[in-house]
DNA sequence: CCAACAACTGTCAATATTGACAGCCTATAT
DNA sequence: ATATAGGCTGTCAATATTGACAGTTGTTGG
């Protein structure tokens, strides 16, 4: 398979559109013996209601109904790959309490497959799927194609979560002064300015000085939110 | 290399102590050619000083060089590995600015060396370390082996992490309440306990209730900390 | 039926926060 | 030398929070 090293050079540099490069992950899961294949991104912000995208080779119908059914909240696979990095498998028994989601993605042909999700410091899970109509898939074939694909998963996200995240939520690349950022730890870890205060040498006024500019940076509405902010996004 | 599968199904599935885990993970990747084999795995609260536990097969007195000396703090593939999932090489530049450390690392015969870093779901990350003395790391035998190093990786945080974090982060099997989750995620954006009552139709003074027993749950010590765990720990 | 639990509500006082005013000091880059 | 930025401090009033008191309702499971 000596494609393989020579896609994978080009997925991971070339700064092609997303879209190109989800085709050439997709190039890359047919080649793994997969008709179809999907990649789905879900931020961390804001908590209340994260921001989703989804890019996919499936029939355009099945991706309509997905979208317009809100399947995302219910999908066991999306739920597992929330919960666990682990490769999980299309089985009868993880959809059995979703027997209708089951049996309407099968109509379309979605009857193999399989996934695995990936967390990134900015808390964003991407999530790749493989899947096909045509032949179960087995143990063995599981087995043998076992790194591939664990290598597929992790670049899938790499480089499709590079593209998409600046876009996406533009507080990732906030920058934090020393001071925000040491005084948001503190913040983040449940001590009050009082506190804070006396750790750091500072007037409490200094310090909610500080927690108050990086609020602004961080589109924060209190020091709360930039503190989950802050540490979601991996300034801490 | 039939070995890998073996082995493979034994690190996942048998429930066999740290120790043992960590040996099986170190002969694999002898098998892929790396006398030396670390890995680290660094929770992510406390935020202002997180916990961090070390495995490794390195020289005793290495082992001990790095810890009384904190080179944790400085080790440059450490620092890429807590800002990127994306696999690194050691090479001069890497450490340009680290010489005295590099030197030392070298005079124990940690020189040609490899790592990738993984988060989990509970803000945890996992750094594999790969590394020998013998022979430098080639692109074309990086390329050969990229995929079960990728697999390697992964799983080696997967089956470590999950014996590791529950001892090391008691908060991370707290169960919140529904009503607590949706209490803290509107909490976690920002929202103040009048702005919430207001959205959820209850009283302000439930709302703080709720916020009060999630506090107690998840050991914090007020409403920010409480939202910074229940979000970190991936419950929101 | 009863226990246990989640959800919900009330009041009051002590603390903590936010927001808006205004200004000083030091290091770095132009 | 001057602009810029980070770090630091002050006061005051309006809001928000926390903590400790005491209680109702509805559901679930033994």
């Amino acid at each position: 398979m000596k494609a393989w090293q020579e896609i994978q050079l080009q997925a991971l540099q070339t700064s092609d559109s997303e879209h190109k490069l989800f085709q050439t992950i997709a190039a890359l899961g047919t080649e793994l013996g997969f008709d179809y294949c999907a990649y789905g991104l879900r931020l961390a912000l804001p908590l209340s209601n994260p921001k989703i995208v989804k890019k996919s080779n499936y029939p355009t119908a099945w991706q309509a109904q997905y979208q317009t059914k809100n399947y995302c909240a219910i999908d066991p696979t999306v739920k597992h790959a929330l919960r666990s990095p682990q490769p999980i498998l299309w089985t009868d028994g993880l959809f059995a309490s979703t027997a209708a989601f089951w049996e309407e993605a099968r109509s379309f042909g979605l009857r193999y497959g399989w996934a695995q999700s990936m967390r990134d410091v900015h808390g964003a899970t991407g999530m790749l799927t493989l899947a096909r109509s045509d032949e179960p898939l087995s143990e063995t074939e599981l087995a043998a194609k076992a790194f591939k694909m664990a290598w597929l998963a992790q670049n899938a996200h790499i480089a499709l979560s590079r593209r998409l995240l600046p876009k996406l939520l533009p507080e990732a690349d906030t920058k934090l002064s020393n001071r925000e950022i040491a005084v948001l730890r503190w913040t983040a870890d449940g001590k009050t300015s009082g506190e804070i205060a006396s750790i750091m040498k500072i007037t409490e006024r200094t310090v909610n000085f500080h927690i108050s500019n990086a609020a602004t940076k961080l589109n924060a509405a209190n020091k709360t939110s930039a503190a989950v902010k802050a540490a979601m996004l991996g300034f801490l």
